[in-house]
RNA sequence: GCCCAGGUGGCGGAACGGUAGACGCGGGGGACUUAAAAUCCUCUGGGGCAACCCGUGCGGGUUCGAAUCCCGCCCUGGGCACCA
């Protein structure tokens, strides 16, 4: 062993090892249990990794190892998540081709990956963007197609100018692209959607079942928003051949109904509008349809809309009511119209108080009539059914009931449930995906692409950019759009959309299992074996993309027959944000800040160029850290200064798993320095190893009174409950206990070796040491693998600390044999004594009684009660 | 506005309703060194000479006992935001 701590010559030397020795090959192996540990699938970017995307990594690798070293048969596979717009929007900014860069940022992720020690399965690998891969993509989108859940339908969808592309709902953040922030917009047109719809209930109903944090939960509920209701018909005043269906999941407040409100592209609009109105509703529609996002979502939402002329009638007292059309109504949603409800709705309220509208209340909370003259404020709770003829004098909530039966009995609507989830556009106008397996026939129509003739090849070209016409880049070339129809033979044209990232996603964590089937997208019995992921592990921002899409795909898979699943991940965990200090600068005199902005963000060589009177202004903030914030910090620099094995500790133990931290170089120094602790304890202690201890052990224990002395008994007790604490903290993403578990244990060991090493060598002792150092060495292993193997080596011991078992810890030893009783009086502390850990209750109370400081503060009363807590504590009350 | 998390020393953070502050960072003092770095020892919530007292965002409550449970506020971070 080298007198310092050398990771330059430990790491490399591992990397080696375990690479020529394909320790980390996954086998199926139905004898011993399995443990599918994912972390989300990563699109392999040209900045590489920061030490922000090990806070996820590394967790799972730690985690991965102990469970190989507790005897779980292990997948822990990683592969590349390389189509879709992120990827090809950096080819595109660094004016290159995504077949050429997806490689080289795959060859640097990789070489980082194995940097920081990862133990991934790299037979395992995938590739999104490749043929052997996507084959399988189109496969199943065959499969949705089959089952009428893949439709093409004419649609307002979302349009980033920018991207050229439609987006999904769930891409649109605030209105805005999710990759470029830029304000989408509402274009019509014939898109590709997957019925995710048809499977809303089991998607929020099964949210239940699964160990997920709370909050993703949630927003996943909140996204798929169900509610209940009634649809009901309304007929239009002097047009007996028209009608139109309302929701509302307030009926009760049916009465209280004064206008009606028609989202401004409902169909009906031109039918019913008046002669008078016509230029007026003409104009209110036209300026909707331009509208852009922002400005429908800014604050100050006013509430805007005009009058059509016409009225409907209230089927519940055939009260005409005047039929408005407003944006605040959305196509989208329900029937695209609702009855207004003023004294009972917000925005209903400000409409009817901007538009001059009578405002009837008919629900009271207290049950009491309201003074009709009085202006009446908008009341959205429970009460008491007021103004509403048979009905009044009801707890509205009954009346809920009532109206729907009532509506129900008449043949006028119906109860109904709806949800906010819409439908999942697929496709996207761009080049660098899936193609749809779908060929356009002039005779058959739309013909799928037939399994045998997968897949459908992504032409190479080099003018892949997004044309911004609507259609792909595909379209253009002919060799790709001209072919055959596969029914009837006739000259026919290809699909040209592509399907949106998202759909390879959807579906990977079933090909780790299967990773190289070139008949089957998996095999029946591998994922059988290996399904669901156990530990499925990223950031929070996929909670209503991916997670959702992902759940989608295997219920329908699950439906189908071949997925063995009804969710894929049992198991979620998100890890918290890395944060950096970030560099501003105040405005000079030419600039001016944008809205939000605290200043002017410094670039790294802008920041070392500056004088020292300059970087005297600047000020710092904590932000997410990101390359276009130029604040990030790599694993590599950190493994340079330091070592991979000092990064992953840090990592671990900085704060707990799913906390934002602020990234700071001195805990990472503090890691370093508890390393080379380790290091030259290890070097002193290793002369003296016994690597015989268990029989030693074994037999000094064996006699009734253990001859081992205090401090031996000690260490023993904190070495079996050290190695428990950590194989239970690990499983349970306490990864900062279960290091500072660690350095406790470490701290221990080094005091009870000073101890002994004062004395004579004795065997026991060292037996002690022999064991506390070698389960040490192991239980090391899954937080910093390199000193691990390098110390197992030094020991001299075969083979690699991965592949032994996590050392089986005694639970009669990892009790202590004596406890520190507290004992209170009046809830305060007043004394602690040492007693055996066996001791009676009695006896407790009794010590405590006894305690001079106890006696102190008693001042001779007697006792009122005294409560006894078993190996706590004992609490005199007077 | 609504829905989640979360407020504990100088800092990151520990604490099945039972010793508040484990572990680490930073800081003070000391040893080694010509010196520095590294390393080691030691102290480190506040107040008080002490016995003790005060301390987990604020105000109440439950309890023998509350950082932990309940009620009402105040902040911070994240998410959603015309969904009838």
């Amino acid at each position: 062993m080298t007198e310092a701590y050398d990771p330059k010559q430990i790491e490399p030397k591992w990397h080696a090892r375990w690479q020529q020795a394909r320790l980390f090959r996954t086998q199926d192996d139905p004898s011993k249990p399995k443990c599918y540990v994912l972390a989300f699938f990563p699109y392999p970017s040209g900045d590489g990794l920061s030490v922000g995307h090990c806070r996820n990594y590394i967790p799972c690798d730690a985690l991965a190892r102990l469970m190989r070293m507790r005897g779980y048969n292990v997948l822990h596979p990683m592969g590349w998540d390389a189509f879709g717009l992120p990827a090809e929007n950096e080819a595109i900014n660094k004016g290159s081709h995504p077949k050429h860069t997806v490689p080289r940022y795959v060859a640097n992720y990789k070489r980082q990956m194995n940097l920081i020690g990862l133990s991934y399965d790299w037979e395992r690998e995938i590739n999104s963007s490749q043929p052997d891969y996507y084959k399988w993509t189109q496969w199943w989108f065959l499969q949705l197609y089959k089952r009428g859940l893949a439709y093409r339908a004419n649609a307002p969808v979302n349009w980033c100018p920018r991207c050229r592309t439609v987006l999904a709902n769930e891409e649109v953040e605030g209105g805005k692209c999710w990759r470029c922030e830029t304000l989408v917009e509402k274009r019509d047109m014939p898109q590709w959607f997957f019925k995710i719809t048809a499977y809303a209930d089991r998607l929020l109903h099964d949210l239940d079942e699964l160990d997920w944090p709370e909050g993703i939960k949630q927003m996943q509920r909140h996204w798929i928003g169900r509610s209940e209701g009634v649809e009901f018909e309304m007929a239009i005043q002097g047009r007996p051949d028209l009608k139109f269906r309302v929701f509302t999941t307030r009926i009760d407040t049916v009465f209280g109904m004064t206008f009606a409100v028609l989202a401004p592209e409902h169909p009906l609009v031109d039918a019913i509008t008046t002669p008078e109105q016509r230029a007026a509703v003409e104009a209110y529609r036209e300026r909707a349809r331009r509208l852009d996002e922002a400005t429908r979502l800014s604050a100050e939402r006013e509430r805007t809309g005009v009058f059509t002329g016409a009225y409907a009638i209230n089927p519940v007292n055939d009260e005409p009511v005047p039929i408005y059309i407003a944006d605040y109504v959305l196509m989208t949603y329900g029937t695209g119209a609702i009855m207004a409800v003023p004294a009972h709705d917000e925005r209903d309220y400000d409409f009817a108080r901007k538009h001059g509208l009578p405002i009837r209340v008919v629900i009271s909370p207290d049950g009491s009539v309201p003074d009709p003259d009085a202006t009446p404020e908008c009341y959205t709770g429970d009460g008491v059914m007021v103004n509403s003829g048979a009905f009044s004098g009801l707890p509205n909530r009954e009346g809920m009931q009532r109206l729907g039966e009532w509506f129900e009995a008449r043949g006028l609507g119906e109860r109904k449930v709806n949800y906010r989830l819409r439908d999942w556009l697929i496709s996207r106008q761009r080049y660098w995906g899936a193609p749809i397996p779908i060929v356009h026939c002039p005779a058959c129509g739309e013909v799928p692409v037939p399994e045998n003739q997968l897949p459908v090849l992504l032409p190479d070209v080099e003018a892949y950019q997004p044309s911004g016409t609507g259609e792909s880049p595909l379209a253009n070339i002919p060799e790709f759009v001209n072919t055959t129809c596969p029914q009837c033979g006739q000259v026919a044209r290809r699909e040209t959309d592509t399907m949106g990232g998202f759909a390879c996603s959807s579906w990977y964590f079933l090909r780790f299992c299967d990773p190289h089937n070139d008949k089957e997208p998996f095999a029946q019995d591998k994922v059988r074996y290996w399904m669901p992921v156990d530990y499925y592990v990223g950031g929070a921002e996929h909670a209503v993309m991916h997670l959702l899409y992902a759940r989608f795909w295997t219920k329908v898979g699950y439906d189908a027959g071949f997925v063995p699943v009804k969710e894929p991940f049992y198991r979620l965990r998100n890890q918290g944000m890395v944060l950096a200090l970030t560099p501003y600068r105040p405005p000079r005199e030419d600039e001016t800040l944008r809205e939000g902005e605290v200043g002017i963000l410094v670039r790294r060589d802008q920041l070392e160029q500056m004088r020292e009177q300059e970087k005297a202004q600047l000020f710092w903030q904590w932000e997410k850290m990101s390359k276009s914030r130029y604040n990030v910090v790599t694993p590599d620099e950190i493994v340079k200064r330091y070592s991979a094995d000092t990064l992953r500790l840090y990592e671990l133990f900085v704060a707990p798993f799913d906390t934002a931290i602020e990234w700071k170089e001195e805990g990472v120094k503090g890691m370093h320095r508890f390393l080379g602790r380790v290091w030259r304890l290890m070097r002193e202690v290793r002369p003296c190893f016994v690597r015989d201890w268990r029989p030693i052990l074994n037999e000094s224990c064996q006699t009734p009174e253990c001859p081992l002395d205090e401090p031996a008994r000690k260490m023993r007790q904190r070495t079996h409950a050290s190695l428990k604490k950590i194989a239970a903290d690990i499983p349970d993403f306490k990864f900062n206990t279960a290091v500072a578990a660690l350095m406790e244990w470490f701290n221990h060991m080094e005091d009870y070796w000073r101890g002994v090493n004062q004395q004579p060598c004795c065997a026991d002792a060292m037996a002690v040491v022999s064991e506390a150092v070698e389960c040490f060495i192991l239980a090391l292993s899954p937080f910093a693998p390199h000193i691990a193997d390098e110390l197992w080596e030094a020991y001299g011991f075969e083979g690699f600390t991965l592949q032994q078992p996590y050392p089986q810890y005694d639970e009669s030893l990892a009790r202590a044999d004596e406890f520190e009783m507290v004992v209170q009086v009046n809830g305060k502390l007043r004394d602690r004594i040492v007693v055996p850990a066996d001791i009676s209750r009695e006896a407790m109370e009794q010590l405590a009684l006894q305690s001079p400081r106890v006696q102190a503060h008693l001042g001779g009363k007697p006792p009122r009660k005294v409560i006894v807590v078993p190996g706590k504590l004992v609490n005199i009350v007077v």
